[in-house]
DNA sequence: TTACTTTGTTTAACCAATAGACAAAGTCGA
DNA sequence: TCGACTTTGTCTATTGGTTAAACAAAGTAA
């Protein structure tokens, strides 16, 4: 067993990250604030500070104005001290980016996938991982780690279990990387990436319970539950584009029957009778901004049977927000109207009440920067408590 | 936001958590197996079990074995350091139990509920509640605290936001009931306290993440994410009966359409044609013994449907274990074989992998123990600390 | 009887948070 | 300009938890 134990080294573990959190949330602000706010001792405070400043995390930007007394000394979280890489890996293409600490995208790569084989893509993503590293500034501790988002399921330890897109079983991803890169990696399913990215710098910043669906060639979701990813039991939760919203429609290559991204993905492309004049959601687009009258009723259907999914996950998680992301969220325009008068009409009324449906506000960078935001987290290592 | 900082004080109730909880877990054993299990300091536990022996929550029950050295001093959880009380209201009648710290039934009471107005409902449920306090055995702590489960939609405040089937809204029933008894009163959802129930002491007991159906008049689930109960934003996450399995489906009082409820709970007895014998499980079991066809096909459908919303579930939660708990689980002989198949044909082969169904090990009183048991833990007081 | 084990307690040291005193640096009214 | 008051941040002694290490207690085995 050997849980985790308290001790001295885990108070001080749960303050520092206490001010820390406290600083990056609601700088700039003076020691006195930060005591006030934590409900910490203002020489606590001023030791923690202390130490962080030496850390090269928090600096000082000079004095505030004063009210009535000494002026107070501006602190900010130094976003500056680090930078993380980023990388997505999606069925046509690689994209990647180099962040600071606070998520600010410094550099940007993007490649063109031609083949899926596993050596390829490692070998392709070492040589993007290695290009980013090489334009990350000169900074205290230069790049603190490398995070990936996968188009499959993932478990805890970095193993890739699944991943029928790429053709991928059981590929020990994280293990390969680290050996060949030598720093830290973590790996994540592609909609769980996502829904970090958005919690914590796009449009569900301020939500404690948040569900990201991504949706493109097939449907995902990653669920954020008390502020914290959540990867059940062996770090595949989240299937969701197979869940059943017709009990006898259409069967489906996962052996279930009526999975909801048959309905709600670009999956209906092929299906769709008469045929649509594309099979790609970028072009799809243009023709709905051309009020092609088959393409705009597509995404209409598309959007009524994605609140048809939504609403049944909102009723099971009860999440304070909604984000949708993904390729389809490009569609937006011609989906949202249909999704939400179908979400309205048919959730339970006291979840509405409290849930808002946004879109992505990263857009198609959701995921990378999520998957930067999980090798940052690993740096920084929060601690969360809970007293029941 | 002042959240729970740390301090020595904390320090101490993590750790009297740990080595109390070590000690229910592994119990008998010696203060050396406490330690080492924990990884704490041998007289860090000392000073800890003599402070819990000093408060009657551990108990010393004689040396054990020697293993070539001192002989140990064997250390029990005290389960008779007090009592708690349960209740539960179903639809047609209350029931109510006492039990010892380790969920054990010392009392059971059982009344008919003619009528569902508050106040008529609470004037009953004081008298059972009290009647059972007069029953519990003389203890140092005597009654902890009661526990009640309702049918219905609670937030986290013990307020009963909606319970339909009781014709129920904005209840604020903990406080009502703490100030006619004057004692510590908690308040869950009826599968909430289900879940909790079978995870303590019945089916889920090893299981991290367990996801309970109950399954009776209507569906309802409750979530064990990592240890702990998952109640969403506002309290009621794991509205999952009014989940859709057929996008075009028969209407809902709730105003979605192809609400599992519909399709595998009580409420297809209404609805069934040809008639049923009969509209209460009870007596359609019988029938059933009796091998009557129709019924025997009907609960072999209520199974598939069952199956249907469990494989949802499966797959956005990826749980270790399922619990089917509820009025239904009786029904059991001819609903398993069905849901069982249709299980097994549609989640991912990933879940399933991992993943058991079984019944509750509690019968009906899951829900009842269960809710005393939110009392109890409420009493003890866990706390947990995750490093991430 | 002796050597070795295992269990549990005692002791001194360590270290983080804290209250409260204090120093530093400001505002504001007369 | 002066003095009263405020606010910020540091310093000091104290408290109270964990810990390592020594030690005492109580056993086994040869």
């Amino acid at each position: 067993m050997t849980s985790i134990t308290g001790d001295q080294a885990l108070v001080k573990k749960i303050n520092t990250s206490i001010v820390l959190n406290t600083i990056t949330r609601y700088a700039p602000l003076s020691r006195a604030k930060v005591s006030e706010l934590t409900g910490l001792n203002k020489a606590t405070v001023s030791n923690l500070v202390q130490e962080l400043c030496d850390h090269h995390l928090v600096e000082e930007i000079g004095p505030g104005e004063s009210r009535g007394g000494r002026k107070p000394r501006l602190l900010l979280f130094n976003g500056k001290a680090g930078c993380a890489v980023g990388i997505e890996i999606r069925l046509t293409q690689m994209v990647g980016v180099l962040t600071d600490l606070e998520g600010n995208i410094l550099a940007e790569e993007e490649k063109q996938l031609e083949r899926h084989d596993l050596s390829f893509v490692l070998e392709t993503m070492t040589q993007m991982i290695q290009a980013l590293m090489g334009m990350a500034p000169a900074s205290p501790y230069g790049v603190v780690g490398v995070g990936v988002g996968v188009p499959g399921m993932v478990d805890g330890e970095g193993n890739i279990l699944y991943a029928p897109n790429l053709g991928w079983e059981m590929a020990p991803m994280r293990q390969l990387l680290e050996d060949k890169l030598g720093i830290q990696v973590t790996i994540d399913n592609e909609a769980n990436a996502g829904a970090q990215g958005e919690f914590r710098f796009g449009a569900g910043r301020d939500a404690k319970h948040l569900l990201y669906i991504s949706a493109g060639s097939g449907i995902g979701s990653g669920i954020i539950i008390n502020g914290e990813l959540y990867k059940g039991a062996r770090g595949y939760a989240g299937e969701t584009g197979h869940m059943t919203i017709e009990a006898d429609g259409r069967a489906c290559t996962c052996g279930n029957r009526g999975c909801w991204e048959l309905y709600a993905s670009e999956k209906t492309y092929a299906s769709a009778a008469p045929p649509l004049p594309s099979r790609h959601t970028r072009e799809l687009v243009s023709h709905a901004q051309h009020e092609h009258p088959q393409v705009v009723r597509h995404f209409a259907d598309m959007g009524r049977f994605l609140g048809v999914g939504i609403t049944n996950l909102v009723n099971s998680f009860n999440p304070q927000r909604v984000v949708i992301g993904g390729p389809l969220a490009d569609a937006r325009p011609w989906i949202a109207g249909a999704m939400e008068t179908v979400v309205s009409q048919r959730t339970l009324p006291y979840h509405r009440e409290v849930m808002e449906i946004t879109f992505a506000e990263l857009g198609s960078r959701s995921t990378v920067i999520g998957a930067a935001y999980s090798a940052i987290s690993l740096f920084l290592g929060p601690v969360r408590v809970s007293t029941m």
